[in-house]
DNA sequence: TTGAAAGCGCTAACAA
DNA sequence: TTGTTAGCGCTTTCAA
C-alpha cells in the first residue's frame, strides 16, 4: 500500500552509476568529482529519494536518534515544563536528520527502559531529565555505555557526566536575602519533591540565606512535595491559617505559585501586601501575565533553551567530541507587587 | 565502547543451532520442537539476548514506530494538553514493542516532515492532532499511503480517514443552553483559533443555542484565538469594561479559563456572581481545583485516555485491522458557583 | 522439525 | 574518481 520509494540502487542504475558513489555523493563525501555529483543531487531531488533509515541504521550502526524517558505515575506533573524542553531538544534533533524517541514508563520500569533503548540500539543517546539522589540512572548509563547528557546536577558522586544546570542555590539564596532585605522573617519555602538536585540545592540556598540572616528555619515552613497547583494551594492554605502564617513565600514552580495566589486570596489574603510571593519561573508564557505572581526569574527562564543545549550536547558526545558540563546563570527580577514585610 | 549485546547468530551457534530455529523460536512460530524452544529461550534469557531493532525493522520493512508531528509556532501553546495525550498514546506504543517518534517541526514544515517520515520508512503510521479546515495533512497522508488517526473530526471532505473525536457542538450547545435557562443573555465565547475543527464544533454548538432561545449573537463576544492564559485574560479584560459586559463566559480551554478567571477579578468582579463561568476542562489536574472555576466536564475529560485510544487506533490501522471512527459523548457538570444570571 | 541461502537497502573496506 | 565486494543482524522462502 505504502509508495514504495525509490532506491539507491535504482537511483544507480538510473545514473548509471555505482551505489557507492551515489552514496558518497549524497553523503557529501569529498572524494566524488563535482560534476557526478551535480548530477546525482539533481537525480535524487527530481525523483525524491530519500534513503531509507533502517538500512542506513542498520549499516552504520547508529540510530540516529536520542532518547528521552518519561516516568509516569509521581512525576507526571512535570509535564507542561517537559513540553517546553522537548520542543527545544527536538528542533535540534530534527535539523541533524536525528529523530527523538519518547519513552513513557511507569515509574519503576525506567530502568529496564534504558536497558532495552541500549540492548536494541533504538537510541545513540539519551537526555536523563531531574537527577536524583542516590539516581541510579547515570550509573546504569555508564555501564550500558549509552552517552548522556543531565538536565540538573547529579546529587552525590556518581561517576564522571556532563550536565547542563542552573544555578539553583545562588538563585534562592539572592530571593530569600532579597525578603530578608525587605524585612521578612517568617519566609516559607514550597520546594519540589526533596530527592530531586534541583529542590535540594534550591533549599540549601534558602537555607544558607536564612542561616546569615540570623533567622531560625521554622522546619514546618519548608514543604518539599510535587510541585502542583492543588498541592501549593493546599499547603498555602494550611500555612495561611496559622496564628503566625509566614509573610513571605518562595517557590519552586510557576506551577505551584498559581495554587498559592489563589489559597492567599481564598484565605482572604492580599498577595504583595499581606504575603509576598517570589517563584522560580519556568518561562511557561502560556501560565502566566507579567507581574501576576511577582516572581523570581531565571536565565534559566526558557526552558525550551535549556531542551536546545542539552540536545546540542548530547549530539556532540555522540560525535565523540568533548563537552563540558554548563552551570548557567541566574538573574533576580523583582515583581510588581514585592513589598515590605507587613508590621 | 557499546556493551555488544549478543546476536541472533552467536546465540544460534551456543547453542548449536541454525540463526533460523532461534528467531522462529523466539517470534513465537509453531513449527518449532517445543523442547528446543525452551532449550532456546532459556538460553536467550540467560544471556540477555535481545534482538537488534534495526535489523528485524530492515527485514519486516515495519518501523514498529508510530509518529506524532507536532507544529510549532501559533500552536504551541497546545502543549500542556499535548503533553497528556502523549503519555495516554506512548503507553500504548510501548506495550506492544513500538517506538514514539516525535518531530517538531516549524509551522511551514509540517507536510515535508510526513513526507520525509513516509519515505524514509521512520514509522508505520501517524497521529494527526487538532484537524482544520482545508487540512492539506489529510490528503496527504492518504497519497503517501501512511495509516494515520484524526484526533478530532476532520472539516469538510477530505476522503475516507479514521478520528476520534467528542461531540463539542452538542456540548457547547447543552452549556449555552444551560445559561440560557439560568437568565443569561450576553454570552461570551472564548473559543480556539477559528480554523481548529474542534473550534468551529463548538462555535456551531453555542450559536444554535442562542438560535434556539431566541437571543441574537453578537459577534463582539466570540473571541477566536489561541487558548493562551494571556489571551484568555485580555479578551475578557475587554470584555468587562464594556458597558454591557458579558454576564458569562464560555471557554474552549482550562488554560484560558484561567486567564477569565484572573481579569474578572482584576475587573473588581466577582466569578459565580457578576459573572457565570463555564469551561471545557482537558482535565489538567495540575491547573486545576475542584470547583474553581466552575466548570463544564465532558467524558473526553481525560485527555490522556483520548491518546490512548488514538494509539491503539492507529496500531489496529498498521495491523490492517478494519478501525471504526469514535465520537465520545458528553457530560455536563455544574461548577459550584455557576449562578443565575445577575438582574 | 530444522537448516541453507537469499535478501532487506545501505555503508565502507579494498581495489582498480 | 569510481566500482567491487562484503557485510550490518535479522527474517523468510525453499529444501531437506
Amino acid at each position: 500500500m505504502r509508495t514504495p520509494g525509490m532506491t539507491l540502487k535504482e537511483l544507480a542504475e538510473m545514473l548509471s552509476l555505482s551505489p557507492t558513489t551515489v552514496s558518497r555523493a549524497l553523503n557529501g563525501y569529498p572524494e566524488v568529482n563535482a560534476e557526478t555529483r551535480a548530477r546525482i543531487e539533481a537525480a535524487a531531488r527530481e525523483h525524491g529519494y530519500q534513503p531509507n533509515t533502517m538500512a542506513r541504521k542498520l549499516a552504520t550502526g547508529k540510530a540516529m536518534a536520542v532518547g528521552h524517558v518519561i516516568p509516569l505515575g509521581e512525576h507526571q506533573m512535570i509535564n507542561p515544563i517537559f513540553a517546553e524542553f522537548m520542543t527545544g531538544a527536538s528542533e535540534v534533533y530534527s535539523k541533524v536528520g536525528y529523530e527523538t524517541i519518547l519513552t513513557v514508563v511507569p515509574e519503576k520500569g525506567e530502568e529496564d527502559a534504558y536497558r532495552d533503548l541500549a540492548r536494541r540500539h533504538s537510541v545513540d543517546g539519551v537526555i536523563v531529565h531531574a537527577p536524583r539522589t542516590g539516581d541510579p540512572r547515570i550509573k546504569l548509563l555508564t555501564e550500558l555505555g549509552l552517552p548522556f547528557v543531565l538536565h540538573g546536577r547529579p546529587v552525590g558522586d556518581d561517576g564522571p557526566s556532563v550536565c547542563l544546570d542552573i544555578k539553583n542555590a545562588r538563585a534562592f539564596r539572592q530571593a530569600t536575602q532579597f525578603l530578608i532585605d525587605l524585612g521578612h522573617r517568617r519566609i516559607a519555602l514550597l520546594n519540589g519533591l526533596e530527592q530531586i538536585s534541583f529542590a535540594l540545592r534550591r533549599r540549601a540556598g534558602y537555607e544558607q540565606a536564612m542561616e546569615r540572616g540570623g533567622i531560625a528555619t521554622d522546619p514546618s515552613l519548608s514543604a518539599h512535595q510535587e510541585m502542583t497547583e492543588t498541592n501549593g494551594y493546599n499547603t498555602t492554605m494550611a500555612w495561611m491559617q496559622r496564628a503566625e502564617r509566614p509573610t513571605a513565600i518562595l517557590t519552586s514552580s510557576i506551577i505551584s505559585a498559581i495554587g498559592v495566589s489563589r489559597a492567599v486570596r481564598d484565605a482572604g489574603l492580599e498577595l504583595g501586601h499581606d504575603v509576598s510571593l517570589i517563584t522560580h519561573d519556568d518561562d511557561l508564557s502560556f501560565l502566566r501575565n507579567e507581574g501576576d505572581p511577582p516572581r523570581f526569574t531565571t536565565t534559566f527562564s526558557s526552558i525550551s533553551a535549556a531542551g536546545h543545549r542539552c540536545a546540542e550536547m548530547v549530539l556532540d558526545l555522540i560525535a565523540g567530541k568533548p563537552v563540558e558540563s554548563e552551570v548557567w546563570d541566574c538573574q533576580l527580577v523583582e515583581g510588581r507587587s514585592t513589598g515590605p514585610a507587613p508590621a
